[in-house]
DNA sequence: CTGAAAGCGCTTACAG
DNA sequence: CTGAAAGCGCTTACAG
């Protein structure tokens, strides 16, 4: 079943159907009836194929997501799609492993796809310094700053991650804490680790607390797993910590589970504090204090940002910063004294 | 830069482009090499809607996931891409709401795209009955059983909900409970819950163990936050119980939560059990006793059932039950005397 | 308002 | 082994 068929079966031609098709104004009222009943009464849609390759040979808003086991990520991608769905575009998401290489990704992709704008949900920017110079249509990348790197077409938004890791942190010291131990990321890649960890620093410096990245300090992927590994490697270093900062949530949550398999009793014996606010910080023993990354904003700037980018001539790329808030949760209290 | 670029700058024809791209074999060494040593230097990618409008007329493997929010599908999804991105078989994913109607959506999708082959992550068997009819391509259910509708083109694969239920509420009742109340699903749609729910109910049968549901069954979506309300609700109604059996993990993560703010110690004053087995049964508090879903099997049976159907020219359908297995944790103990 | 025709970028018989 | 040509299912000037 195809345009030609409906064009048969309707006594009209391929291109009044194809007008039709396309909400087109210059059609009859009788012509668009008779063409629409056939149309209905066999569930007719058109090949897309066919039609992207003549429309405007630009295929769906590709959507990019690095890294596949992100709850963050994963919030975004769905909001996304309920925004995209709502105004009739359709939505093509690939999922990378967080060490490939993203833009080279998008380069092969807009080859075989030329997609009309792109959306990155996280990023390596050494890969975008790198390649992105070959990529032709507005593009957003989500939780990263490009502004170091100042392409046409290229916008971002994102969290204030070093402020919002400052203002966590600075939670955890109002309580009295003095000896913080912090916990996730990977310095060598990814900058958002890194800026977590600075914001931390800085807060700790504020206040005149020391911190010794060799000893308060242990690198974690953002999983449960990894996070209670994590904090065990860093008791076992450092016993004399009262609060442990976790770089994302759900290295909290594994944190604190390791914390009470190690005789902790939480919140009493060790505070908790931690970054993302997925659902889960709310549910879970004690209820995290964290700061949440809003990610109905984050998603909803960056599809609104592409959207003007696709409209307008000359792109003008911008860089939003999405409010963070403090969550409050009930993971930190006052050390032992 | 298409295929006939690559023809001028080549200095062959793009037939014989379009062979080499291909991996025929009938190409001399010398063109192959030429041509490649172009498409590479360009990073030439050939368009994908003119390649799919002509190979065969046929889109990529099309996935329809129903409900967003659901953590198991999130995993099976992962290891579908994973599996089918390693055979070199694109993937298109749609989400669509709980209450959309997947079938209508896969005829839509058929008519606009073809796809080789449908794999479907939960349905409505309602659905499937009306219109699955009209579907050409093999598909494959995941978590939900097909056999009573016995098209020639639908295979499925799930877990025996009703078994495992059953031999999770066994856990409950081996620890000395009897009144047992239990949280979660719609039985009005969706046959899951309801074979969840009668695998409990006839565990407790044959334990002579009364169950009323009106007063010991309370239902609720599949979410934390749902979990919580309804298990508020419950122990309203009927304070007696000294045991939940929550139908999700979720679900059950948001009980416990409003038990401990109820006043409940857990697990002494508590027991729970729920289903599922996601990662965040093994790190909450306390650890949930639940029944493990398999998601690696679910998704590779799927991927490997679909495969061989498409490869199949007379496809034959298979029902192909998972195995489930009993993941202890600390939250089911002996009740308080 | 409508139709005949060109063409989007590919693949694949067909002929050599 | 290679190329000229048809055709996949659409959309859109162009002409009427």
């Amino acid at each position: 079943m195809n345009i030609k068929d409906i064009a048969n079966l309707s006594g009209y031609s391929v291109a009044t159907v194809s007008r039709v098709l396309n909400g087109h104004t210059n059609v009859s009222a009788s012509a668009h009836d008779k063409i629409m009943s056939v149309v209905n009464q066999y569930n007719f849609e058109p090949n897309a194929n066919a039609r992207e390759l003549k429309r405007n040979e630009k295929d769906p808003i590709a959507v990019i997501v690095k890294g596949r086991n992100n709850l963050l990520f994963a919030d975004i991608i769905e909001i996304i799609h309920t925004t995209l769905d709502a105004i009739g575009e359709e939505v093509y998401v690939a999922y990378l492993d967080e060490d490939e290489n993203e833009v080279r990704f998008a380069l092969r992709h807009q080859m075989a796809s030329n997609p009309r704008g792109i959306l990155f949900l996280g990023g390596e920017l050494e890969y975008f310094k790198q390649h992105f110079g070959m990529i032709a249509c507005p593009c957003v990348l989500i939780t990263n700053s490009t502004t170091s790197l100042s392409f046409p077409n290229l916008s971002c938004v994102l969290t204030n991650d070093e402020q919002a890791s400052f203002d966590i942190v600075n939670e955890i010291i109002k309580a009295g804490h003095q000896s913080i131990g912090i916990v996730g990321g990977n310095l060598s890649q990814g900058q958002i680790s890194a800026r977590r960890l600075s914001g931390a620093i800085r807060c700790m410096a504020c206040h005149n607390i020391g911190f010794n990245i060799h000893t308060h300090y242990e690198p974690s992927r953002y999983s449960m797993q990894e996070g209670y590994d994590a904090f065990k490697r860093l008791i076992a270093r450092t016993p004399d910590i009262t609060a442990v900062y976790a770089l994302g949530d759900v290295i909290a949550i594994g944190a604190m589970r390791a914390a009470i398999d190690s005789g902790y009793s939480l919140p009493c014996d060790m505070s908790f504090a931690s970054f993302d606010g997925i659902q889960g910080a709310r549910f879970c023993v004690p209820r995290l204090t964290t700061v949440r990354q809003d990610s109905t904003l984050l998603a909803q700037y960056g599809v609104s940002t592409l959207l003007k980018m696709m409209s307008t001539a000359e792109p003008l790329p911008v860089c939003c910063i999405v409010p963070h808030v403090i969550q409050q949760g009930e993971s930190i209290i006052k050390p032992r004294t």
